[in-house]
Order: C-alpha cells, then sequence, then structure tokens
DNA sequence: CTGAAAGCGCTAACAG
DNA sequence: CTGTTAGCGCTTTCAG
C-alpha cells in the first residue's frame, strides 16, 4: 500500500486532521504547519486514497454516461465532451454501453452499479417512461437524446419533432416531392425514431405532399449497414424517392453508398439529409447535409444537471431542457463543395 | 446510506462474517444458514458497498483505457472490445482520454490517478521509453498500439514496419511510382508515425523506388481535416504522386476528400490506402483500402493481460506481442466495389 | 488554529 | 461450519 495520512502526519509532526485540512482546505491552517505539512506530502509523494475517502464521504466521485453505441460517432463526440465537463467538475466519468439492450438498460437504472456510481446519464432507447418511473435505485438519473417525457428527472434533448420539420422543409424547398424516411424502427421502441417519424409526417401534411407508406424504409439498427440496404429497399421501389431523410446520419450515409454503387447521382436524382452532424459526413462523397444538435450543450449540460443533483445544489431552469440545432446545407442537397 | 452487511447480518441472526461469506461464497456456509442470509438480502434489497470493499481489499475493480482521442473511430471500436472484455472479468473500464497531450500521459503514468485504478492500458503518442522506465507508479501497465519498445511492461501492437510495407508492396503491385506517405509527424514524436515512414521508406527501397523527400507530407495531427490539408500540398506539387499512403484510415479519407474537390479520380490518378479499417472506409466513396488491424485481438489481450498482471495470475508468452493484420483491398486501389 | 477519537462498510485472520 | 475482532485510510464532530 501506498504512503497513508497517517505517514505525513507522523513525518509533519502534527495530527491526522491537520493533514487532512491541508489536502483538502477544508478549514484554515497555520502557514508555518501548512507548509511543513505539503513538504512532507511531496517528498513522500502522498496522494490520498479515494476508496477511503468515498467510504468516509459516502461517495464515490464516478458519474456513468450510458449510451447505446460508443461506435456511432454521435455518441463518441459526446463522450468526449462529457468527460471533459465531469473532469471540471471533480468526477470520473465511465461509459457504459448498452448496446441499444433492453436489460443492460434497466440493470443500469437499477442494478448494482448503483452503489458504484453517484449519478447515471442514460441514453434510453428501450427503456420507456413507466420503466424510469419504477426505478428503485435513489442515486440521481440524467436522461439524454431520446423520448422519455414526463418523469421526475431532468431530460435533455433536440426537439425530434421541429428537427424533422426542419429537414423536410429544406427538401421540399429545393423542389423534391417523393420524400423517403429511412430508419423506421421495427417495433415501437426507438422513441426518438418514432418522433422523427411523426415530424416528416407533419411536415409532409404542411407542405401538402402526401405521405406513401411505402417510402417509409424500416432499418433493424441504426447504422451504415441497414441505411445501406434500407436504401436498396426504396430504389427497387417502381417509383423510388426523389430525396431521403435518414433517421441519424450514419444511415444516411449507409444510403449514399447505396445510392453511389447504384449509379444515381446525388443531389440530382435523390438528396439526402440525416441528424447528427458527425464528423464523417462533412468529409464524404458528396458531403452530407445534416441537422447538427448542439452537443456541446447537451454534454455539458447533462453533466452539470447531474452533479448538481448529486451534490445537492439548487438547479435552476426546466426538468426538459431542448438543446438548440441547426441545419448545415452540404453537397448532398445541392449545398456548397467547400 | 443503503442497506449493510450488518443490517443482513441482524436480520438472518448470523454474525457479519457469514453474510460476507455467502454474499462472496469464499467459505462453505451451512444450507440453512445460507438461505437465511439470501433471503434477507432479496428482502432488504442489498448491495455491497463497493468502496469499503475496495478499501478493504487494497484494489478498486476500474482499470483504465488511455488513447489519444476518442472520437476517432479506430479508438472506439477498440473500446468497445475492451470494455466488454474487462466486463467479463468483473472490472469496470474507464475511459481517459490523453488528447495526445503528453503531461496527460504522464500523469496517467503516475498521477494520482493511480490510485483509483487497479491498472493501466496506455496507448502513448508522446511519452517515450524513458519516460516509462521512470514511472514510480506501482500498478501494472500495459501498452498498446505505439512503439514503445523494450520496457518491463507487456505491450500490444501491430508489427508497423511490415504493415507499411504491405501497403507500399500493394500500391507497387498495381503499378504506382511515386508514391506519397502523408502523416509524417512534425517533431519526433508519435513513434507508430516514425515507425511506418521507416516501413514506407524501406520497401520504396526494395521496390527499386526512389525515395523522394517532397512526397512525406507532414501533419499536424492525424484526423480527416489535416488529412485533407496535406493531400492539397501534395497536389500543388510540380509531379504529384500518382498513389498515398496515409498513416491512417482518418488522414486517408481526408485525402480521399482533397482528391475529390481537386477533380483527380481514385484511384486512376491518385490511389489511396491507409490503415486501421475503420467502418467509414467501407462506407466512403471511393471505399478505402486498408491494412487492418485485429482490434479484437488487441482488445481482448490486452484487458486480459493487465487482469492477470493484477491478480497476479501466471502470465504466458513474450512481453511484446505482435497482432496479425490483413490488407482489405477496396475501391481506392481498383478493388471490388461491393 | 490544532488534536483526539469515532466510525464509514467491509474482509480476513484467528478462535471456537 | 460460524463468530469475534482488528483494521483498511479517510473525514468529521467535538474539545481544547
Amino acid at each position: 500500500m501506498g504512503v497513508s495520512l497517517k505517514d505525513i502526519a507522523e513525518r509533519a509532526g502534527v495530527s491526522l486532521a491537520t493533514v487532512s485540512n491541508v489536502v483538502n482546505g477544508y478549514r484554515p491552517v497555520g502557514e508555518r504547519t501548512r507548509q511543513r505539512v505539503q513538504q512532507a506530502v511531496d517528498e513522500l509523494g502522498y496522494s490520498p486514497n479515494l476508496s477511503a475517502r468515498h467510504l468516509r464521504r459516502g461517495r464515490t466521485g464516478l458519474i456513468a454516461l450510458a449510451i447505446p453505441e460508443l461506435t456511432n460517432p454521435y455518441f463518441a463526440e459526446l463522450a468526449e465532451i462529457a468527460i471533459r465537463e465531469a473532469a471540471g467538475l471533480g468526477y470520473t466519468l465511465v461509459m457504459e454501453n448498452t448496446a441499444a439492450d433492453g436489460d443492460a438498460e434497466r440493470l443500469l437504472l437499477d442494478g448494482s452499479r448503483r452503489q458504484t456510481i453517484d449519478g447515471l446519464i442514460l441514453s434510453p432507447v428501450r427503456v420507456g417512461r413507466a420503466e424510469v418511473l419504477d426505478r428503485r435505485a435513489g442515486n440521481p438519473l440524467v436522461l439524454i437524446g431520446e423520448g422519455v417525457y414526463d418523469t421526475p428527472y431532468d431530460h435533455i434533448a433536440i426537439d425530434n419533432v421541429a428537427a424533422s420539420h426542419a429537414a423536410i422543409r429544406h427538401l421540399v424547398a429545393i423542389g423534391r416531392r417523393r420524400i423517403a424516411f429511412l430508419g423506421a424502427p421495427p417495433g415501437d421502441d426507438r422513441q426518438s425514431a418514432q418522433l422523427r417519424l411523426r415530424g416528416y409526417r407533419e411536415a409532409l401534411d404542411a407542405a401538402g405532399l402526401p405521405f406513401r407508406p411505402q417510402l417509409v424504409a424500416r432499418t433493424d439498427g441504426f447504422d451504415r449497414t441497414e441505411g445501406r440496404r434500407a436504401m436498396g429497399d426504396l430504389l427497387a421501389l417502381d417509383e423510388p424517392p426523389d430525396a431521403v431523410f435518414g433517421y441519424n446520419d450514419l444511415v444516411a450515409i449507409g444510403a449514399l453508398r447505396a445510392l453511389t454503387e447504384a449509379g444515381r447521382r446525388v443531389p440530382e436524382d435523390v438528396a439526402v439529409i440525416g441528424i447528427d452532424d458527425i464528423e464523417d459526413g462533412r468529409y464524404g462523397n458528396p458531403t452530407l447535409t445534416t441537422i447538427a444538435p448542439d452537443k456541446e450543450a447537451i454534454g455539458r449540460l447533462a453533466v452539470r444537471r447531474l452533479v448538481a443533483r448529486i451534490e445537492g445544489t439548487p438547479v435552476t431552469g426546466p426538468l426538459t431542457v431542448q438543446t438548440p440545432f441547426r441545419l448545415i446545407r452540404r453537397e448532398s442537397t445541392g449545398g456548397p463543395t467547400t
């Protein structure tokens, strides 16, 4: 075992409590004593044993960020932001990969992990409102990104319906009429996909365009592979779409690939738009038009809210926070080349 | 605070030690007692306080994976594998983002974190052999991916020089003669880049091709942006290259984008190859030829080695393990379309 | 401003 | 097979 408080208390000829106060800076300590202690700390290379501290304090300093897929760049980018923010607030963030699995999500909400972490940021995809309400664990929870509303927990997300409206309006504005939705969920899972699909329908309606069920392509998962496959289905239609709105950038990128392979021109034959603004989309050929959520805001706010709840700081603002988004027009809908 | 051992000891009318034994299964416990204890555990919803356990055991059950950039899909994919493997062995993996910063790496090697984690998997980019040898912290360390050899620590990586040879041989085999290297490090940092550059030179030599310094493009970092910028420099040469070997897939993808913007055809005018086999490369236009490391092997082996060191299990096999790689030919060097 | 002492919850000897 | 007990290293009253 390493150097302990006791070791340096002896070395500096003071009590444990004094050393603790020097290390933590809680209570004022005489200048001379402080220096002696500091010197001992430096000489012996002391650093506090966090397990002991946590045991005593009843907190671990760990918060978890649970996301459905680490390899989705959107979540990697979000995680990077959240890790930084947590570190700045003195917390260590551990990532949990739920792999979009309901059991994994439930286990995090209630399982044994709850003893290890002071709080949880969860991006739920399988778990619904009822299960969140049923939660027994008492530590703070912040929800991000999906549509589990009306719970007693903080929830930070973009307005999925409004984002879809913006995407469709853009496609309509550039003259498209047969607009497909790519990435409808198989069951009634994945709230955000339901919401985006709803936004799609509403926006078609608002534009006076008919809703055509055959233009809604289901995917099993939301990655490039599925986007490509489902785009293939759409291209096989008698009257294929002249535009595609992807549930996220990943499926949209898969769609771009399918279009390239099929020899279709983008955007001339088919325009494509996604959501997330992941970096791949800025470097593809063509580059991908997208709805860009404010990841910085989501990541930082989620961590700050969680930490505030953990520490009992009064929290201002509503439980549900809608973060801003903006449309970034790129080549896939006829935007600029650079 | 939650339910403690003591609570359930009282409830079940047994001693603390017995409860502990039931929970941990260390020592045999009578069937009747075990049942009573188990029942109390279930009724009260007990789960052990890990801080206390860690304090007592002197271990935390946490291992850290420190990588230079979480938003590089290569590392995200690797992290996903490592997290899974660690969970299977009863450890929680926390990700540390060094952001390719030397201070961050040194802090992890020796800093305060060392008290929190049982062991560290580090992908060093700035820190060299000397600094690794100087390390004072005593907990186990496994190095991955870069070229810090001849240390007393386990090291798992592909053979960078051999990988470069394979890449260049491929470009030569498809008839290229003016082959550029994209992603030379600015200083003498980033060992792996040095090694890949060395492999590049050796392979040119072996193929009887001259080494032309102007075909080595430096980048400041190793992302898409820098790849694109540096490719622009190469295109501005009087005699631009007919092939580009990128330090990794990310810079290669940036190069592809630069080529598209410049109206060059790939692979007809310029062939492109990278290293890493990230998923983006499989869905770009054109798709990217690459050297694919065995990420599964690297991620799993790194965790297994580390855990073995932590637990004092005898470790077989050499300190430095070279994991296999293979060349995957795609459109960017004239490979198949699907 | 500083010290003494209690105890967070758990595990691992050691006794029985 | 079960119980008792001594800490792991730290923070935090409470006294001085």
